[in-house]
DNA sequence: CGCCTATCTTGTCGGTGACAAGTTGTTGGT
DNA sequence: ACCAACAACTTGTCACCGACAAGATAGGCG
């Protein structure tokens, strides 16, 4: 049992991050109980509090996750000339989320107000608006992020790939198109902006 | 007492409604409990219950009549010439979203699958959707809605306005600009796009 | 008067997150 | 080798929640 590292009882954190990532994965982040993961796990129902601040840091740390996955999505979708990042990022943006709909609902739903992995989720939340960021622009802007001030170019990017895909996620587009002809929307979308 | 209808012990339906509007607008949705609302308007915990399928019930019908007005709110903002539709009516949704934001995104997370007012949430979802419609072609196609697609133009639009909107909501725009950049920018996005 | 129905109350069930206190296993110092 | 300290986990408990069942109460109508 060398592989499972410590070993009191297995590796519970780890344990407890891939089967939250399951319930999330089939039934949203409502349906995570610490107890239900507890006993699915075979411990008992106080041991998940012992490695997350709470409910609300399991979530945060699987936002954190969801994150990192965006982030490193977004960063390979750009080793292509810069004049098609804007729109290889755009489609690897939606692409992410179509897979994963409640982990990204997640991700931009819970507070960053968190505490339990804090600065993880910080820091791997900016990493992908920086991708963003240089898919919108074609480079990075060398300015200080201290005095970063929002402008029109990033916020519409945004917002579209953002909008669409919460719209769709929410079930607000489900009568009135198949998945395929969303994607094949945003693709027109992405293509026009860019 | 003939203003508060039948009278048992109060009209409860509409109390509820109202109590849990506060809650809503200064916690979130999540912060809305059937038994505290009972506790708070001086009746059982069970009372609620008799008015609502569920706590589900219960936010469906708060969803609706936020339907409602956003519905009024778009309707209104089409009063000048249609030149100016577009930008108006997506002035006036990010204004009612800012103004309500807790409501918002309860109207956009919650399930419509909800039973309660389904008819009466979708008659006013569907409602709203149309001024969109109405304000993005500068009219109303005439089409059969049993065969009604999106296409391209209103996916744009209510990407842009919904995502931006769910954004700020959500506090991703937070440090990187005040509301009133926010909306000066939104503005800004309207009028390239109109 | 007596029934009927809508409204509300009381009681209870299983489930949940958080916390406190105790137990067990592991590790490291001597 | 031993023991202390620490981490991981268990047991127990609390207040809260939503849902349901069954009973009480009030108002309307015959």
């Amino acid at each position: 049992m060398l592989t499972t590292d410590t070993y009191h009882h297995g590796n519970l954190r780890r344990a407890l991050l891939e089967e939250a990532s399951a319930v999330l994965e089939e039934a949203g982040a409502d349906a995570i109980s610490m107890r239900d993961l507890a006993r699915r796990l075979g411990v008992s129902h106080a041991a998940p509090g012992h490695h997350f601040e709470g409910r609300q840091g399991l979530l945060s740390a699987l936002a954190a996750a969801g994150f990192e996955n965006l982030a490193a999505s977004l960063e390979a979708a750009m080793d292509g000339p810069p004049g098609e990042w804007q729109t290889n990022t755009g489609r690897a943006y939606v692409r992410f989320a179509l897979a994963h709909p409640q982990r990204y609902r997640l991700m931009f739903t819970t507070g960053i107000t968190s505490g339990d992995c804090e600065e993880h989720l910080a820091h791997q939340s900016s990493r992908a608006y920086l991708a963003l960021l240089k898919a919108v622009y074609g480079g990075l802007p060398d300015i200080d992020p201290a005095d970063y001030r929002l402008a029109a170019g990033e916020l519409r990017a945004w917002s579209v790939v953002h909008g669409a895909v919460m719209l769709w996620i929410d079930g607000q587009l489900e009568t009135a198109a198949t998945e395929a002809q969303f994607l094949a929307l945003v693709d027109e979308m992405l293509s026009e902006i860019g």
